[in-house]
DNA sequence: CCTTAACTGCACTTATGGTACAGTGATGAC
DNA sequence: GTCATCACTGTACCATAAGTGCAGTTAAGG
């Protein structure tokens, strides 16, 4: 029609934006192609020259969604260290960052889409499971390093795997979704991320130190 | 054909016993209900004669699997506390058992069909996340009770609030069924059952005092 | 001017959930 | 003994949604 600019797949974009708001409030089996080309103005033809088939929408959503949160987290947890010169400490800021971070999302939390995805079929398994694990093991990783700097200014006062410590706040940070969403309770995953918050700092600094 | 005796609805339960395989092998959406027709060897019309639809399998699952765990983690709780009088250790003797009922499990854990059936479409939603809501509000009133017990004789070294910390014992759970899933890592989720402990007995026992 | 990317339009296939409804064999109540 | 009811079978049919195939179109850029 009008000569509108067709930057680089503008409905492409579309088609996932329009597909990840229906997928949050729907669930990705309940959102039909159909439904989604209607919204964002496209054809079925077009749809599938974007996307070979829906596994293909749902990998495309749980890989955006990943660099979202990695540009996220990153950036926040960087602050928090801005603020802090001292490596338990600046962690600890983070979490309570992100607790608000949390909390301040008006729907749902985004990483509903990991497990949505997740747990859709697992037709789509092979792409869609190793692109959630090698996720997983980047926040890993991170968050072992950084509990490796803590340690030598901070002997553990709990021996804990570090790993496991890690993988913790993933684990938690999905269950909560889970149980924020059946209780309705928007809370319920800030105030999880704040009691692991608890946990970390009673792992370094013990129950009878002071607390900042 | 052979007279076979018919208890009551034998047929209903083989039903739930295929599906709830082939949803913990690929997803509720991916199981169709011709496949659990045919291994039940029965008639679509005998299908629905026991389920108005999908959605009704669904909730079917998830209620057996809710009474399921309800007996399996009462009964555990009931022997653990037969083995020691005191609130404290007779729970965390039973987060143990747990995490060794947690590793023992074959395949994935069932718990996987409540995240699998909640997450699935919406549609449903109504009947199944109450009834996940009930079933989670139950372990947090348990739990919470539990802590409230212990309290009395170990006051708190962490304040905490309780019903957050009975909340992270389900999110955990749920989320580490995911983890595990994704990384392919069985012994994940008892590890993160143990660091549970860990947490739980450094809120009340506190992180200075003997370890058992 | 020609190619390519990003689509449209249309026709068609398959899978799956679901409906409708008549019939049947065994069991238990009366 | 018969009658109703439960737990199905059998057949036929409908709607929706995913997915295929392919020819045609339009705009941008070299």
């Amino acid at each position: 029609m009008t000569a509108v600019l067709n930057r680089s797949s503008s409905k492409r974009e579309r088609i996932l934006e329009v597909a990840e708001e229906a997928v949050l409030a729907k669930g990705f089996a309940a959102t039909s192609i159909e439904e989604i080309i209607t919204a964002v103005g496209i054809t079925k033809s077009g749809f599938f020259y974007h996307f070979p088939d829906k596994s293909d929408l749902a990998k495309a959503l749980l890989q955006r969604y990943i660099d979202h949160e990695e540009t996220l987290l990153g950036d926040l947890f960087q602050r928090a260290d801005e603020l802090h010169e001292d490596p338990l400490h600046g962690f600890l800021v983070g979490l309570k960052m992100l607790a608000e971070v949390m909390s301040d999302l008006p729907k749902a939390h985004p990483g509903c889409i990991i497990a949505s995805v997740c747990y859709q079929e697992q037709l789509f398994n092979r792409d869609v499971v190793e692109l959630n694990a090698s996720a997983l093991l980047a926040w890993r990783k991170r968050f072992r390093e950084r509990f490796e700097l803590i340690a030598k200014r901070y002997p553990p006062k709990i021996p804990v795997d570090f790993d496991a410590l890690a993988d913790m706040m993933s684990g938690l940070v999905d269950g909560g979704i889970i149980l924020s969403r059946v209780l309705k309770d928007k809370d319920l995953l800030p105030r999880q991320v704040m009691l692991y918050r608890d946990f970390v700092r009673a792992v370094f600094l013990g129950t009878g130190e002071d607390r900042a």
